[in-house]
DNA sequence: AAATAAATTTGATAAAAATCAAAAAAACTC
DNA sequence: GAGTTTTTTTGATTTTTATCAAATTTATTT
């Protein structure tokens, strides 16, 4: 899904700010285990998955743990750092190719002193965005392993092809072996 | 602490913005055990506790489970209903007698229309908002019983003597029982 | 394709925390 | 202040999930 998109259906800008927010939009492709983004350095950019998938994980005792998934039409970016202008304490990777669309925190915030429709865009993503996470946390307080399986399941079907059980099983807060046994029905 | 001091500290607003800021800011005094916000309700407020302490909840098989507590300084509100406009699904009781700053969705957008830089205000609120849940988020997902518990105390050590066992309990994922445990060492 | 390596599943056991039940303490009520 | 109710603590048991170890499957290399 083209970014241009999603920014019509989120907030339709007016034509001079749209076309100036086209122009600051850097396109990339990714390689499956490349890297948007490692611990320790500034997220300078909103990530936009156009295609593919990325996850963010953090370490925690020298394991990885998968705090999110980011997959077509959705942003991606280490809020904390890019809000914060601090090293993130999360990584960002491509676990497939990706066809991603990135907005520097330099060029947006450049933009948005001409245009301040651009700062409206960035304020109604950072709703979307929280709403999602504030999603994710009930869903994650309310539900069993299980339940929590099923969801996925339900909500990104792909995603079980693309990543690997090892990050799926952290993301769903549950051991490797945890996570096989719900998939063959043993709990 | 007043929320004028803290608009000043987020973002220094021109002062004609500062005014029409400070037009549309409403004072309440709750009482302990007054609702700001009730499950099925849309929430129009963005809510600033000046003083006391405020909680959300939402129903988890007819019992109550807390997701925040807000304490002086800090901003309270239904984002995901806040935003969308639509039902919340949680609600929000004052735990202590409160000093509250009400700011509405509609006065906040009306102004907005003539003062940009609340836009850029109310941006920067989501912003830090967002990085809170998403450093409880994390918070929760990596520490154990103990440590959650361990944790809270340090950062709001206050609310030990305000919220009742079972509202910590289940803000921290656990069992009233086991709440008890930790706080008496035994696990 | 055989050999090796890596990932996944299965089984057995252990640990963490929930639940159930009762006792103790604290907070109200009359 | 004795009695009643509610909250908190303590103990025993069960459940859930993690951990450890081995077996099996899948993928990779030669």
């Amino acid at each position: 899904m083209p970014i241009l998109d999603l920014v019509d259906q989120i907030y339709p800008l007016p034509k001079s700010a749209k076309a100036a927010f086209a122009e600051i939009i850097h396109y990339r492709v990714l390689e499956k285990g490349d890297f948007v983004l490692k611990q320790g350095q500034v997220c300078h950019n909103l990530v936009f998955v156009e295609k593919g998938t990325l996850r963010s994980f953090y370490f925690k005792e020298a394991k990885d743990v998968t705090v999110s998934f980011s997959m077509m039409g959705e942003f991606s970016t280490s809020m904390y750092s890019f809000v914060s202008r601090k090293p993130s304490y999360e990584s960002i990777e491509a676990i497939e190719n990706c066809y991603l669309a990135y907005i520097s925190h330099h060029d947006l915030f450049n933009k948005i002193e001409q245009h301040p429709s651009l700062e409206r865009l960035y304020r109604m993503i950072l709703e979307q965005y929280y709403i999602l996470l504030e999603e994710q946390m009930i869903f994650s307080k309310f539900k069993s392993a299980k339940e929590r399986y099923v969801e996925l399941l339900a909500g990104k079907p792909k995603l079980i092809q693309v990543a690997t059980v090892g990050q799926i099983a952290s993301y769903l807060d549950m051991s490797i072996e945890t996570l096989s046994r719900v998939r063959h029905g043993l709990l």
